[in-house]
DNA sequence: AAAGCACCCTGTACGC
DNA sequence: TGCGTACAGGGTGCTT
């Protein structure tokens, strides 16, 4: 699934072969993909802009245009490539934008959630998300002390993009076992070492994904915008590996339902 | 503030 | 073999 790693490996991916170039078009084969404005407008609103940088924030792929911005969230199966002209069809294809250099950006996505946002202003998608955990104004002290006034349970809080943006279910689940802290502890409860182990394990779980290019599952969600796999699932210490042992100390995996999200802890590791 | 739930969707994995 | 059903996932919106 799609989260900071991932994006961060698309947004790079794409950088390279859009910068510069103009949009002469698009299709919109599933209504619903395109989130903000109506598709009429859509469609006419986005012809002849050009793009100027590309970047990521939360699990958004942002790609700046001379006016406005298009934001883009894969939500768990939503793929961008960059196509040559003539490329036939593949199934699940939800919006083609057409490239005044003749490619096409796709926006394939199997199960319908993606969506994809043209505003003229970042803030009207992103006002209300968290900090970024790897920026480097996200200090250990604000986490802290933003861990410290939430009494909610710390898998829950860490999958909440408005206290934190970026993590999903995998990688709030690997943070906490690299911080040796159970998914059920409530924020508030942290000793100030233990806080301290919680920001040091994000950062160091999401640095070491995006350096792989993030975790492609058997299921084969996920890929980079050139359509090949990550190579984080091979460094996953807990995340879909209940019922086996712990490789740090052979105790069985657990997993249980957080806040209706499946989570995998290490009950001697990570102890209550 | 926090927790629980339904909803959005489809492919996959299961039981019969 | 083929059908039906449960389930996974992130985010939003609603209720408690």
């Amino acid at each position: 699934m799609p989260e900071l790693p991932e994006v961060e490996t698309v947004a790079g991916d794409l950088r390279d072969r859009l910068l510069g170039l103009a949009i002469a078009g698009a299709t919109v084969n599933w209504h619903r993909t395109i989130a903000q404005p109506s598709v009429s407008e859509f469609k006419r609103l986005v012809v002849g802009r050009r793009v100027c940088s590309i970047s990521r924030r939360a699990k958004y792929v942002v790609i700046e245009l001379d006016r406005g911005y298009l934001l883009v969230h894969l939500m768990m199966s939503g793929r961008l490539y960059v196509v040559p002209a003539g490329e036939p069809q593949h199934d699940h294809l939800r919006v083609v934008l057409y490239l005044d250099n003749g490619q096409q950006l796709w926006f394939q996505d199997t199960r319908k959630f993606g969506r994809i946002y043209l505003v003229d202003d970042l803030l009207e998608v992103t006002a209300g998300l968290g900090p970024e955990p790897l920026a480097e104004d996200f200090t250990v002290d604000d986490f802290c002390r933003q861990l410290a006034s939430r009494k909610g349970r710390l898998k829950s809080l860490l999958l909440n993009q408005q206290f934190l943006a970026g993590l999903g279910n995998i990688y709030a689940d690997e943070a906490l076992f690299a911080a040796q802290l159970h998914p059920l502890r409530r924020a508030d409860s942290l000793t100030q070492a233990e806080q301290a182990r919680l920001y040091d394990a994000i950062r160091a779980v999401l640095r070491s994904a995006v350096q792989g290019r993030g975790t492609t599952l058997s299921d084969g969600g996920y890929t980079d915008a050139f359509g090949r796999a990550g190579t984080y699932q091979g460094r996953l210490m807990v995340y879909g590996r209940g019922g086996e042992a712990c490789l740090r100390c052979h105790t069985a995996i657990e997993r249980i339902v957080v806040g209706g999200r499946s989570t995998h802890y290490c009950p001697n590791c990570q102890a209550a």
